[in-house]
This record gives structure tokens, C-alpha cells and sequence, in this order.
DNA sequence: CGTAATTAAGGGCATATGCCAATGTTGCAA
DNA sequence: TTGCAACATTGGCATATGCCCTTAATTACG
């Protein structure tokens, strides 16, 4: 492991905190994903559901806000749930440029059915893993998945960003 | 935020590790692909780059090992910067069924131009989170995605993943 | 009251990611 | 030597993710 990196700077591949990040989620999506298979739905789509769950009949907005998810991978998202007919999209009769998000009986069953499995995934995640050290992890991911995170990371930049 | 969580378990959609990874990773590379923009490579680009850099000329099996990357995906993700003329893959004249990936002269410039913007993104992240947090960060996140933990987590499981 | 600015969402396009099946290579054993 | 098991990669299909631009609906302002 002594070759190669002479040409690199300092900031070498290991020092990436993005690269570290999507490393760490590809590995924990692919072992959350295998225990979830049996149920036919993925980590993401699950989340999904959880958090329309969570939060009754959000807009798309709230629920991209939520998710951290740009509103039009939302969407995209939504198809394959839609489709197998787990949650329904109607507009918002208060505002018609809103469209909601909701749970079908369909999609709630489903959600009940892939409790038992999810619980087993994050089981043995904290198994592994340290159940202290896990809660640890989560509140710092949640620190850097926040609005005021990113606008800390903003507020860095050079003056130009600085309006008025 | 009190409402509807009564339907749901203990285990809520703030408690699964996937997911904090899943938003956490999201938000960062949104905040360091907008620095890199500029120089046309986004942030999962730039890590195979660099990973190619590093191990000389890796071969497909190899790369995607270190990326924590499904190998399909690395040879999808290796289009675009094929196209472009960042890298160039040759079958390994040793055993023919390998194929190695180098970079080439553009890639190794492209890297470098960014450079500059990485480090500019990296350093602002580091303001806003703390360097030392996040060199303890990463260091967990590595501990995560390596193929140690991946065993240990499926040792959790039943006595049904026991080989032999 | 009508028009401009704002906001919500979708469509098009491109990259990212993974599973499974198919293809081609190598090495070993009978 | 021939045939088969193991291995490396690709191709097809599906989902995941994001940007830009457009469209539609609401709100604000003159």
C-alpha cells in the first residue's frame, strides 16, 4: 500500500468524508436490502414509506424535504411504490399545486410485514456494531443530513455566497 | 411531531442506521458535487478516479472490492468516464478474463483541475463538522464498509449462514 | 381586478447502483 | 486432451438520484 500515493496530495482517497459516506451506505444498504428481500421491499423504499407513515399525507415537498431527497428522485421513487399500488398521490384540494402522498391499506400491510424483517437487520447492525456507538452514529449523520448543516457548509465559502 | 408516530413501533424511522446513512450521504455529496461542478466531475467520479490512481491499474474485481462497489456498477459508472477519455480499460494480457483500468493522461489532468475544488469542499466541511470529529468519523464509517463487518453482521445471524 | 413574482410539481436527460443471466477464460482433473 | 468447475466481466433490466426547464396554480402587488 506504499505505491501510487507519492503523487497524491495530502487529501488522499481515505480522507474523502463524501467518499467515506457513500462506502459505508452502499455496505449497510446491501446487508439492510438482503435480510429485507423476502418482503420485496428495498431499505429506500421502506424508508419511504416510514416516513409518509410518519407523517400522515405529506406533499412531496415536505416528504423530499424530510427524506433529503431532490423532489423529482422523489417522484421517481414514488412510481415503483405507486404502481404495486402501496401509496396513492392525489392533489391537494387546499392547494392544487400540491399533490399528497398517502398510505394504501395496501402499503401499511406491507410496512407491518417488513417490521419483523427490518428489526432483524438492525438487530444485528447493532449487534456488530455497539448499540451506544450506533445512537452515537445516527445523531451525527442526522447533525450532517440537516438544513442548518448545510448551511453552515454554505456560510464557509468565499463572500460571494453572502447575499445583501 | 406528535402525531401518527403512536402506529408505528419503537424502532421509528429516526432509528435505522440505513437510512441516517442514506440522508447523510445524500446532503454531503449535494454540497460537494455543487463545488466540484465546475470541473464536470461529480463526487462519485472522482472517487474511482482517485481509487484508479492510487492502485496503479486495478482490474475490475479489485476496483470494485475497494469502491464497496457492485461490480456491474463500477462497469456502468466506468462509461461515462470512458467516453470522455478519463480512463481506458485493456484486457489483462496475464489472464484474460481480467480487465484492468488505467488512467489517462486527460483523466490524471482532470484530477488534478480538481484538486483545487476538492480540497476547497473538503475544507468547508471540515469547518462546519470539526476536523477532528470528522477524522473520528471517518474512521468508523471505513470500519463500516469494510468486509469485516459485513461478516460480523451476518455472524448475528441464525445458525443457517454457519458453512460447514 | 389583473398581472407579476413565487411556489409545487413533472418531464427529459444523465449518472448511480444492484441483481441475475449469459459469455468468455483459466486451470485442473480424469 | 478433453471436459468441467471456478472465475472475471458484461448485458439486460429495474430502481435510485439529481439537474434543468417547463407548466400549472397560488399569492402579492399595483
Amino acid at each position: 500500500m506504499a505505491d501510487g500515493k507519492d503523487r497524491l496530495s495530502p487529501t488522499d482517497a481515505g480522507s474523502c468524508n463524501g467518499t467515506a459516506l457513500r462506502k459505508a451506505t452502499r455496505r449497510v444498504s446491501q446487508l439492510y436490502d438482503a435480510v429485507l428481500a423476502p418482503c420485496g421491499l428495498r431499505s429506500t423504499q421502506r424508508s419511504i414509506l416510514i416516513h409518509i407513515a410518519r407523517a400522515g399525507a405529506p406533499s412531496m415537498g415536505e416528504l423530499a424535504l424530510a427524506l433529503v431527497l431532490d423532489r423529482s428522485a422523489l417522484a421517481h421513487n414514488l412510481k415503483p411504490l405507486e404502481r404495486d399500488g402501496f401509496v396513492v398521490i392525489a392533489a391537494d384540494p387546499n392547494d392544487r399545486r400540491s399533490r399528497r402522498v398517502a398510505l394504501t391499506a395496501s402499503g401499511e400491510a406491507k410496512l407491518e410485514e417488513s417490521l419483523a424483517l427490518w428489526d432483524d437487520a438492525q438487530r444485528r447492525f447493532e449487534t456488530a456494531f455497539g448499540p451506544d456507538r450506533a445512537r452515537d452514529l445516527r445523531a451525527t449523520l442526522a447533525l450532517i443530513a440537516s438544513s442548518d448543516f448545510a448551511l453552515a457548509f454554505e456560510a464557509t465559502g468565499a463572500a460571494d455566497v453572502a447575499p445583501r
